[in-house]
DNA sequence: AGCCTGACTCCTA
DNA sequence: CTAGGAGCCAGGC
């Protein structure tokens, strides 16, 4: 954990299947200090939608999609698919999918 | 080369 | 509950 993007890729690519992570959280794993969040963002941003990372698995500190694609969001349908479910105002229990890094810490 | 924009989070009022 | 400000990087034109 340089803390550059491509670790930010490397801990997104490590959300396992129905679960979620935040950009703050992510962040932190990758080794970032401060202005966590902001490169999260946009280093997801930036890639491709080709790219092999599990973007959608990353949401924001409310428990909410990040991007805003409406009903249709594709964020949104692909963690749907994934067992994710949404609450009222498409919020997603932290409590039941957050994504616990020590599982993984291995 | 420079300027603008964007998927965040936290704190205070 | 909403509104505003601070702090960072990369991509597109």
């Amino acid at each position: 954990m340089t803390g550059s993007r491509a670790d930010i890729f490397e801990v997104v690519y490590k959300i396992p299947k129905g679960k979620v992570a935040t950009y703050g959280q992510v962040a932190a794993l990758a080794g970032f200090k401060a202005n966590e969040a902001r490169q999260v963002g946009y280093a997801l941003a930036a890639l491709s939608e080709h790219s092999a990372i599990p973007w959608h698995r990353v949401i924001n500190a409310k428990g909410t999609i990040a991007l805003k694609g409406g009903p249709d969001a594709t964020q949104r349908i692909r963690l749907e698919k994934e067992g994710v479910k949404f609450g009222a105002g498409g919020k997603i229990d932290l409590k039941r999918f957050g994504w616990t890094p020590e599982e993984e810490s291995a």
